[in-house]
DNA sequence: GTAAGTGTTC
């Protein structure tokens, strides 16, 4: 009798889907007598975990007095799930201490316990409970806890470790290669993720599972390798496996990192269920590519069909309106957000910050930023970069300090994010308390700061520094061959430019690329150095196979214009095979108006008038070359049509460091405490330079606009 | 009972 009723209340656990059911059992269990059956209570416990509560769970726990491994496993298992790794390992502790009545630590408990560790990252007591392992019998250790093991030291970074458990194994399955290639994929080891994948199908001739595919799906995103991940897509096809939510959301993430936007969307059209995630990538997928439109219209799709969207989609949909310089949308889309809530998330906030930092609304982005209630790294940096973005660059600084005030360490991004902010201002006294301190958090060798520091350095002036920098590098990329080939350029220096690319061409096998021509092409502009970088140019076309951008034509333009070469720099922009954009014709526009072409003048700004109308500088520059003829008439004309469509001029901002003050001057800027005495000093200088007879052209005064339009 | 998927500053 008592056996029948037993297995009738073992058939209704099986059964128990809610919290009501689970109560309903517990006082059968009472009535039966049989809550001190461990069995039983271990399944109470358990169900109360999923169904009630982790106090519940305990409490079964509490109240039984033989303790079993299964009963511990359970509890254990319930602690782990909820992510209270602090609270499972306590318990493991009093496990094995003194709280076990039957057996010991089984192969149930050790992956649950090696996950805690894992989650910690808690090396020390991961490696004892490998001690632990060590001594059961070779036998009895089954692949999940290898497979745990594993996990265990990828998570802390030792794929070394993990290898040596994987070896342990004369036979590992599908589950231990996948850690292992997990393990390589996520310590920035994708090559030998890939690799590890090919052993595991070619030579072990073991089958894939869709979480295998995952990992390998992120490998192949790290290195960018869209070819593999098609025919991870293919293979998931022919296996029916494209159910698989995870992996096709892995993929959908593959394509739009790759640029694959149009596979992205084929593939979420395709997809029989789709969740936040396959929204929230194909978003981001979208604002990635510059795709702004599809990404706003995708979020509008979900709202408009009450799908929920997370933090994530925000972010994804908040970077389509920076890129997209949509301040409206992403005044909306903030408020959407703070109407659910999400606005404090870090992740969030710091998409906020950066969009109306884009957006031009640095006011707005300090809001968001001082809202938070926690700042970090990475919204410091956004803060501080889209400062020197919008031109105050010396609030970068402040935000820099406040950084340090409060601790927040920068990371490589981040200091790469103050150089360029210093390097905005110029300021060697600062930039040489900034190399200090790139020296004393170990950044010294990372190729992006490096580069950042070359850059500052040359645009403070201070090439010899610059060059220091350069050589300390122990490893040189083409971003820091570009830069330092760039920083010989701001000087003026264009030979020493070439030698140093000829000399990256000899001794390095660093090939360059289209930045690295458009460093040398600038640098031989500003040098008047014209076969040199025509030369570049048509080396960088044949030999180098790489496509001119439009930057690379309006510095040959520049370059031929400025060297009075006007007939060879028109007749090298009709040659061009694409239309010219308005950098082309204000470079043209700028030479003629050194040269006083006033024909060649009007041919340019008939163009730039059509391409970019709202630009008062062009107009200006039109103007002054009919003042130098002394067509009052065109003169004035322009001059209406500037007031007529209320266009102005943004001023160029000069910034000069004299003894530990810095001084910021505008055009015509007379608010100086001194301005008397460096409006003579001016003179002084120009009358000296008159007499060194120095082809100043001060009737244009030209020089510096031809740069920047 | 073990392995997996989207996001913030370059």
């Amino acid at each position: 009798m008592k056996s029948s009723s037993r297995d009738q209340l073992v058939r209704l656990f099986e059964k128990c889907n809610s919290s009501k059911i689970l109560a309903q059992l517990q006082c059968l269990t009472l009535k039966l007598g049989l809550t001190h059956d461990s069995f039983f209570a271990t399944k109470l416990s358990a169900l109360h975990s999923k169904y009630t509560s982790l106090v519940q769970a305990h409490k079964v726990f509490d109240e039984t007095p033989t303790k079993t491994v299964h009963l511990w496993n359970a509890l254990l298992r319930s602690y782990c799930k909820e992510n209270q790794w602090k609270q499972t390992l306590y318990l493991f502790h009093d496990m094995v201490s003194y709280g076990i009545t039957k057996g010991k630590p089984d192969n149930y408990t050790i992956p649950i316990v090696l996950k805690a560790c894992a989650g910690l990252q808690a090396l020390e007591f991961g490696k004892m409970v490998h001690g632990f392992v060590e001594k059961m019998e070779k036998t009895d250790v089954d692949m999940f806890v290898g497979a745990s093991l594993i996990e265990l030291y990828s998570k802390c970074g030792k794929m070394d470790e993990a290898f040596q458990v994987f070896l342990g194994f004369s036979q590992p399955d599908v589950v231990m290669w996948t850690s292992m290639i997990t393990g390589y994929e996520q310590n920035g080891n994708p090559e030998k993720a890939v690799d590890f994948f090919s052993q595991m199908v070619m030579i072990e001739h073991l089958n894939p599972d869709p979480v295998t595919l995952v990992s390998l799906a992120s490998a192949c995103t790290q290195l960018s390798d869209s070819k593999l991940g098609s025919s991870i897509h293919g293979f998931m096809i022919r296996r029916n496996l494209d159910y698989d939510l995870s992996l096709a959301n892995s993929l959908l993430n593959l394509y739009g990192k790759t640029g694959s936007v149009n596979a992205a969307a084929k593939l979420f059209e395709g997809m029989p269920t789709k969740d936040v995630i396959s929204w929230s990538s194909l978003i981001a997928c979208y604002s990635q590519n510059g795709l702004t439109a599809e990404a706003l219209n995708l979020f509008n799709e979900m709202i408009d069909r009450k799908i929920k969207f997370n933090s994530v989609t925000a972010v994804g949909v908040l970077q389509a309106c920076a890129v997209a310089c949509n301040l409206e949308e992403g005044k909306r889309i903030h408020e959407l957000v703070t109407r659910k809530g999400l606005e404090l998330d870090i992740s969030v906030s710091t998409a906020l910050i950066d969009m109306y930092m884009k957006c031009f609304s640095p006011e707005e982005a300090l809001y968001v930023f001082e809202k938070m209630p926690k700042k970090d790294v990475v919204s410091c940096a956004a803060l501080l970069s889209g400062y020197s973005t919008n031109g105050m660059s010396f609030k970068s600084m402040g935000t820099f300090n406040t950084m340090r005030l409060n601790n927040i360490k920068p990371d490589a991004v981040a200091m790469v994010k103050i150089l360029v902010s210093c390097s905005d201002l110029g300021i060697l006294q600062q930039a040489l308390c900034l190399h200090d301190y790139v020296i004393k958090t170990g950044f010294t060798n990372n190729i992006f700061v490096g580069a950042s520091l070359i850059e500052l350095y040359s645009k403070c002036g201070n090439i010899v520094n610059a060059m220091k920098v350069f050589e300390e590098l122990k490893v040189k990329d083409i971003v820091t061959w570009s830069a330092i080939i760039a920083g010989y350029g701001i000087q003026g220096q264009g030979r020493e430019a070439l030698k140093l690319f000829n000399k990256m061409i000899e001794t390095s096998e660093v090939m360059p690329n289209e930045v690295t021509f458009l460093s040398l092409l600038s640098a031989c502009s500003h040098a008047g150095l014209i076969e040199e970088g025509i030369n570049i140019f048509n080396m960088m076309l044949h030999k180098y196979r790489i496509k001119p951008m439009m930057e690379h034509y309006s510095i040959i333009v520049d370059l031929l214009g400025r060297t009075g070469e006007l007939d060879r720099a028109l007749n090298f922009v009709e040659k061009m095979p694409i239309p010219a954009g308005p950098h082309v014709w204000g470079a043209l526009l700028g030479a003629a108006c050194i040269h006083h072409k006033s024909e060649l003048g009007e041919i340019a700004a008939k163009n730039l008038f059509k391409l970019d109308p709202n630009n008062a500088g062009y107009h200006i520059l039109l103007s002054k070359i009919y003042a130098v003829e002394k067509n009052w008439d065109n003169v004035g004309k322009l001059r209406d049509m500037v007031k007529e469509k209320r266009l102005k001029k943004m001023f160029g901002e000069s910034v000069i460091e004299a003894g530990n003050e810095v001084h910021s001057f505008v055009a015509n800027d007379r608010l100086h405490s001194e301005c008397d005495q460096i409006y003579r000093l001016l003179r002084n200088l120009n009358v000296n330079m008159r007499d060194e007879s120095y082809s100043s052209n001060s009737k244009s005064c030209l020089q510096g606009t031809v740069e920047i339009v």
